[in-house]
RNA sequence: UCCGCGUUAGCUCAAUGGUAGAGCAUCCGGCUGUUAACCGGAGGGUUGCAGGUUCGAGUCCUGCACGCGGAGCCA
């Protein structure tokens, strides 16, 4: 007899299998029973019609809860009144483990109910086809970076200072050398292995200690950063549009039937095609007052700001030349205004705010000492990082992107903590 | 950190200041094609915690804890 999945029931059809999983629910009429089995691959029904199956066989049934564990074994058939299409009819059942009590019942939950249950709700269907497709991003990330001959460079997470700031940072003690932080960024990292292989992303968990309280912001999440030596900042932007596109566009393709399950609008990802919408941040100003909304030069966009300007387009937009000032310090300011550094943000459509951040990075050593001063940073922190632009410094940039911004974007979920399997959050660190 | 809302059965929610209730889940019974099946019955409560007002508080007041939504900051 075959051992299969679920998923690969269509080949069997006619034939005697076994099966492997969890009940999800079932349902009796008496003399005839339904169980709901998933095995991790998809759900089918299972059917028991008592005087064709032994008497033990049938009472099983009674025996077996939500979420206890079983193998079956029976005849496939399709069946178009079965969720799934295909159902067993029973021949034979062996129980596992049976559950007690299980928390997650076929009604509705509030959050907090669900978050306190986290490793036990990853069960359920629609967190299944959020993870899927969170699994189909990050296989497509890989794949058009490697496809490019980009490089994966790891970034270390324990770091002995601040990329960015220093307010932020998860802090632990690290043996006889003090202070060690959780790393916010490997962009630093990423920039010295530009330098030594010419194209490479970084791909890792980045940590923030903000207070931060949205449906946007997690304390732990992941981010890709690719840096390329070489590149200005329209060649960032070029690089950056092209891989949102193919992200979207290898999603819609692998992963049509989860986001439909997620009842996702399919034609507004379809949109999602290379070329981008650019705008300055001065136009971006403009389109701020066109709608009636005062802003201020010189300030960063907040999270309205950000929802009026991306719903102008139906393409992720990219707004770049913001103002030095609000910029990190590595950021190379643009040669004909001082005023702006050459970094771009891109907006993600339907109010899902910025997704990404790049910009090109300051190559000169002068100025980026300078830069590091005026920002307070301890000059010996950096001095492994001046050293890159000693030795044959050159033009480069690259961006992150945040995989559960982009996981929440693609499947449409009013909150990113469903984007990844255990979120941390300000005020959650269970389970 | 600030602003707003909330906390009642295992879960989701009701309950003019006057005897705490429903659906689901659980248990018992019925049903040969169910689709979060359905029908009948049963058990299940220190109303988040600590005070206060009142003849009487789930309900009004104060404080605390926890959660949710939003702001700031960011990806």
């Amino acid at each position: 007899m075959h051992k299969i999945y679920i998923e690969e029931l269509n080949n069997y059809i006619g034939q005697e299998i076994e099966l492997s999983g969890w009940v999800t629910h079932k349902r009796s009429s008496g003399k005839i029973r339904f169980i709901v089995m998933r095995d991790g691959s998809g759900i089918c029904q299972l059917v028991l019609v008592k005087n064709i199956i032994p008497e033990e066989v049938f009472n099983k049934y009674d025996e077996l809860t939500q979420e206890s564990s079983f193998k079956v074994y029976g005849l496939v058939k399709k069946e178009d009144r079965a969720p799934g299409g295909f159902e067993i009819e029973v021949k034979n059942l062996e129980i596992i483990h049976i559950a007690k009590d299980y928390p997650i019942t076929p009604k509705e939950h509030g959050i907090e109910f669900l978050m306190d249950h986290r490793h036990l709700w990853l069960r359920s269907s629609r967190q299944h086809a959020i993870l899927r497709v969170r699994h189909e991003i990050i296989q497509a990330i890989r794949n058009f970076f490697n496809n490019k001959g980009f490089i994966l460079v790891d970034a270390p997470i324990l770091t002995p200072a601040a990329c960015e700031g220093t307010t932020t940072l998860f802090e632990t003690e690290y043996f006889d050398l003090g202070k060690a932080y959780l790393t916010q960024s490997g962009q630093l990292y990423a920039e010295a292995a530009a330098m030594a292989f010419g194209k490479v992303y970084t791909f890792g968990p980045t940590f923030r200690a903000e207070k931060s309280k949205t449906r946007r912001h997690l304390t732990e999440f992941w981010m890709v950063e690719p840096e390329v030596a070489f590149a200005d900042l329209n060649d960032d932007m070029d690089l950056a549009e092209e891989f949102v596109e193919y992200i979207v566009q290898t999603v819609i393709k692998n992963r049509r039937k989860e986001l439909e399950f997620l009842e996702r609008d399919i034609s507004k990802l379809e949109k999602v095609k290379r070329p981008f919408p650019r705008i300055h941040y001065e136009e971006a100003i403009e389109i701020l007052k066109r709608n009636g909304i005062n802003f201020e030069w010189g300030n960063d966009f907040g999270g309205t700001d950000e929802t009026v300007i991306s719903e102008q387009f139906e393409k992720p937009v990219m707004i770049h030349h913001y103002p030095a000032q609000v910029k990190a310090f590595y950021m190379k300011r643009d040669p004909n205004d001082e005023r702006y550094a050459l970094a771009v943000d891109m907006l993600a459509p339907e109010g899902y705010g910025e997704i990404i951040g790049g910009s090109q990075r300051e190559d000169d050593y002068e100025i980026l000492l300078k830069r590091i001063e005026e920002h307070n940073l301890p000059r010996e922190a950096f001095e492994w990082y001046l050293d890159l632009r000693r030795y044959g410094s050159v033009p480069h940039s690259g961006f992150g992107l945040g995989i559960e911004r982009t996981v929440a974007w693609i499947c449409k979920l009013e909150h990113v903590r469903e984007t990844i399997p255990f979120p941390r959050m300000i005020y959650r660190n269970t389970p």
